[in-house]
DNA sequence: CGGACTGTTGATCAAGGTCAACCTCTGTGG
DNA sequence: CCACAGAGGTTGACCTTGATCAACAGTCCG
């Protein structure tokens, strides 16, 4: 499950993007150079950068390449809840395509490169390849599968477990796209905006990081993570499924390849 | 705003999918012929009744013609949330389409008829017509938009704002299906499902109600619930957006139709 | 008339928020 | 090389929100 992509081809370069995609169905070359063009051009940001806000009016996505940003909604006196982070290979968000304003804002962790995509570009792609299509609507109900267990944490866990969902989420994530491997994974996110994820104070987060430490679970330095103890983090979160990639079946892609 | 499209065509049957789907696309009589023949089969069940689980395998979706049902995800002891209610129209999920396991239970609040669908049906739709394509995937953003606003009432808002915020959800996706005026609606839940969607326990939302009341807000009786002061709870609520139906653009409905 | 179900209220308690001090780093300029 | 500033993180003391426990009231049945 560690990066088994990226190893596939480790001479040739892919973008992010085609990694996660192909992990659910099978792409045509024709399919690749498609995706591939929808990154060609690429913009570069620095970290803290602001990439739209909610209620702005907006007719591209944003398809990281390389970086962190993360997603929030503020509130008018500043309470702030971050909905989730992106990696690379996230399109943030699809829905431009279909809404024409965001309901939440963008935001770089680290310095960041990046693509827009106007929606043209995607309902062509659509047209031309329901295969495409159904790949794009995957992505977008696994990040809605990501949303919804995180309300589930939100509302329904302890601090404790909550914050141990969270990095179980990111952990699980970054192993893949490659980016982690078992015994840990870099999170370049400062304290503030773990706890505005967790929803939770950062006074209260840093007690419940300081707890999962000396109880053994993961342990902190800097920036980097570790997991000390996956077994008992895995019992503590309980809802890992929405975060497994599914591929589609291969019945329904036959039929979207006619 | 208020039940706008009922009163189009009053003398003819649609279904709620196609009244819904209708606010953003235009469809042609052969889009409503293939979406009317996707809830032809009805099926029937009570309240109460379980429809599926989550993490078991699922080949359909439900679509909702009347009746309420409603989507939770419960921990081992016994700790639920509610992710949200599902009203006329509603295609319960379409992530099964892209997925193998649904990531929630789904129950019936009252008395339900409903169909399922396939997702062969869906994506040979898809195929025939990306301007079919492109409206499921708008319902499914539209969905995801109402989820994330969900998280961050549950995340940052106290349980007044976060109760005013999800009854007002309510209300506004009932106007958008016709089934609420501007003086309220019938909402057929009892407190412990509420509760149990604002993240809170059924004694403090109980309080939380009372409160409501008492400040002329909203008032409730029986199933029966009444919007007193609509001015003061859209200031409480704050995001409102995400709710919102946006038309698709008519320059990308154009290039679907070709 | 009794029982089940749903909602209300009061009393008490705990999780987590808030305020404030302090502690490390790390980088910077004298 | 040291003094200092600023950012990010930690800890303690105290307070508030909402949870829990328990009793009771209204309503809808039989």
């Amino acid at each position: 499950m560690t990066g088994r992509q990226l190893s596939e081809k480790p001479s040739q370069l892919r973008s992010p993007l085609v990694l996660k995609l192909r992990t659910m169905v099978e792409l045509t070359p024709g399919d690749v150079a498609a995706l591939d063009a929808l990154g060609s051009v690429r913009h570069h940001c620095a970290g803290g950068q602001t990439l739209f806000e909610a209620d702005k009016r907006r007719t591209a996505a944003v398809l990281v390449h390389d970086g962190w940003a993360f997603r929030h909604r503020t509130l008018s006196d500043g309470r702030r809840q971050v909905i989730d982070f992106d990696l690379p290979g996230d399109l943030c968000d699809p829905t431009v395509f279909v809404t024409s304003r965001a309901g939440f804002s963008m935001q770089a962790l680290t310095a960041l490169s990046y693509s827009l995509v106007r929606a043209e570009e995607v309902l062509d792609l659509m047209t031309r390849s329901p295969r495409i299509g159904a790949a794009f609507w995957w992505a977008d109900a696994h990040q809605e599968a990501i949303t919804r267990a995180h309300l589930v944490a939100v509302g329904r866990m302890s601090a404790y477990e909550r914050v141990a969902y969270l990095l179980w989420e990111l952990w699980t994530r970054l192993r893949m796209i490659g980016l982690a491997d078992g015994a840990g994974f870099e999170f370049p996110a400062g304290q503030d905006v773990i706890a505005d994820a967790a929803g939770l104070s950062y006074v209260h987060l840093s007690r419940t990081l300081r707890r999962l430490d000396r109880e053994g679970l993961l342990r902190r330095a800097g920036r980097n993570w570790r997991i000390l103890d996956a077994g008992r983090l895995h019992d503590l979160v309980q809802i890992t499924d929405g975060l497994q990639l599914n591929p589609l079946a291969r019945r329904i892609q036959e039929r979207l390849s006619r």
